[in-house]
DNA sequence: CGATTTTGACCAGCGC
DNA sequence: GCGCTGGTCAAAATCG
């Protein structure tokens, strides 16, 4: 125990940091209109967070690890930049080519210093991937007694394919694909035993890798893959200007019906597509996550007054995420927000971190099933495996016409559970909630669990459940970016006020009509 | 005037 | 086959 308390501590930090590598003050376009009503969730203004001061010296201190790490100096601080200007700006002379020259100067380090930031924001990724891959062999070596046994054959399954698929998670800067690669467009697979490993093994799956957005470098663009789903999204680019309805239409549906034909039961449970639900409690409109959305209908579903608006991702023509928002029935404080898709582009450190979560949640969800035998895994399982300190907080639906992960974050983990003392946390940041620096425990120990646990130890499905959890190492850390920046940075009741003090129309207008 | 929202209509899936 | 429901479309309305 001690020595995961140790890689904990690790853990910590580096989730930590990687969480505020989305803090740093990347010049993300102001055209990216927000709307100010949401609950801002994922917010790097949130007026909850301490001292800018602290942030700016964290900033510093972790630029000088980056520098140290990768050799390079960047330029992180859009201050920075401007301070030369204005130095060059007060040292020159008033002539226009001076000042051209100064502008030109200040354009070229502005793009390098986005560039810059996109590969720190790499660096970071592939850092935190190794780490917990170190993590989890760390863990395998702690449990040798566990090696003969057919379960821990399958984890070491799991870690070789993690091992080979490191190579493409680092690769995978924003679009993190695997739900995507594992609902669409795998050969078939007769075996059922194993048919999770052989689907990432095959080359098929190798060929069929998103391209990171690194690789593209067009942003925005539709992408000019081989990967089908690349392709069906340029040719959803390409064709929505001129394409009939009804095709476009069968576009989105074959997109939400992938075929998949692993087996019978496996074709069940997962042909359909997973969708991440996120419970918070908001008087605000929606949840921010960073995106740029775009209603695009509204609809009364059956069993609650409040209407559930339909939302698509408009940051990149033709995306095919959407999202769905609406107010619990039973609670209308509870805003439920629902995704399904993933982004086919690059998004902002804003939205990376929701993007990230619903991403690894897809793929962890899907895993999941196709690791089971049985189909879908015991989702109450998974889910105490998962917050095994909070079994209400992820619960994940079989049953829903769509396989569902939800997030409970209407009730934030009881800190007196963890009776850790604080100060064995290495917490970068400042005045953190105790939930915030409990949260990676939370996953730390149902890790643990996995072989210590008297509940989890004769359990089959528990061990499915984990290596499925373990085999996705996006998914612990997405979620646990997530969940700490909504507990540590948003107390929703408290800041509901805080967040609707600038309104827009568009919002009053949504919140009226929805409402 | 372009972008966005609203809203009624349409379509597919599902259960009976 | 029929009705219900969820999801989407697209013309009209609205806004900045």
């Amino acid at each position: 125990m001690a020595k995961f308390d140790i890689m904990n501590h690790s853990f910590d930090h580096h989730v930590l940091n990687s969480l505020h590598d989305q803090e740093l003050p990347v010049a993300v376009p102001e055209e990216q209109r927000r709307l100010v009503n949401e609950m801002d969730f994922f917010s790097d203004k949130n007026p909850s967070r301490d001292s800018r001061n602290v942030e700016i010296k964290k900033e510093s201190v972790q630029q000088s690890e980056l520098n140290v790490n990768t050799g390079l100096n960047l330029l992180t601080t859009n201050t920075t930049v401007s301070d030369k200007a204005t130095v060059d700006k007060g040292g020159s002379p008033p002539g226009t080519d001076k000042r051209t020259s100064n502008e030109t100067e200040l354009n070229r380090m502005n793009s390098e210093n986005q560039r810059l930031k996109a590969m720190l924001n790499q660096v970071n990724n592939k850092f935190y991937t190794l780490q917990m891959h170190i993590v989890t062999l760390m863990q395998q070596q702690k449990n040798p007694k566990a090696e003969s046994t057919e379960e821990t054959k399958m984890i070491d399954g799991d870690l070789e394919e993690r091992r080979r698929r490191n190579v493409l998670v680092s690769r995978q800067f924003m679009d993190l694909g695997q739900a995507l690669i594992s609902d669409k467009d795998e050969p078939p697979q007769s075996s059922s035993e194993g048919r999770n490993r052989d689907c990432y093994e095959s080359p098929h799956y190798r060929e069929h890798i998103p391209m990171a957005a690194f690789e593209s470098q067009n942003y925005g663009n539709c992408g000019d893959h081989e990967n089908p789903a690349f392709d069906r999204r340029k040719t959803d680019c390409e064709e929505r200007e001129d394409s009939p309805r009804e095709q476009d239409f069968q576009e989105w549906t074959s997109n939400k019906v992938p075929k998949l034909q692993c087996s019978k039961d496996f074709d069940q449970a997962t042909t359909r597509k997973a969708r991440v639900s996120v419970r918070a409690r908001s008087e605000a409109t929606m949840i921010s996550d960073g995106c740029q959305w775009r209603k695009y209908g509204q609809k009364k579903a059956k069993g609650n007054p409040c209407p559930r608006a339909y939302y698509r991702c408009t940051m990149a023509v033709g995306c095919p995420v959407r999202k769905q928002v609406q107010r619990c029935a039973t609670d209308q404080t509870t805003v439920i927000t629902t995704y399904e898709g993933q982004h086919n582009h690059p998004l902002p450190p804003a939205a990376m971190t929701m993007a990230s979560t619903t991403s690894a949640a897809a793929s962890m969800l899907l895993s999941g099933s196709m690791s089971s035998a049985d189909g879908l895994m015991n989702s109450n399982a998974l889910a105490r495996t998962l917050l095994p300190c909070s079994p209400n907080m992820a619960t994940i639906s079989a049953s829903a016409p769509f396989p569902t992960i939800t997030l409970d974050l209407t009730n934030s983990p009881n800190p007196s559970q963890f009776q850790r003392p604080q100060s064995q946390f290495h917490v970068p940041f400042p005045n953190p909630p105790p939930t915030f620096a409990s949260m990676p425990q939370i996953f730390g120990q149902a890790l643990y669990n996995q072989s210590e646990s008297s509940g989890l130890e004769s359990s089959q499905e528990m061990m499915r459940a984990t290596a499925a959890i373990t085999a996705d190492p996006n998914f612990t850390a997405a979620l646990i970016a997530a969940i700490t920046s909504i507990i540590g940075n948003v107390q929703p009741e408290r800041n509901s006020s805080n967040n609707n003090t600038i309104r827009n129309h568009s919002e009053s207008k949504m919140e009226d009509s929805i409402y």
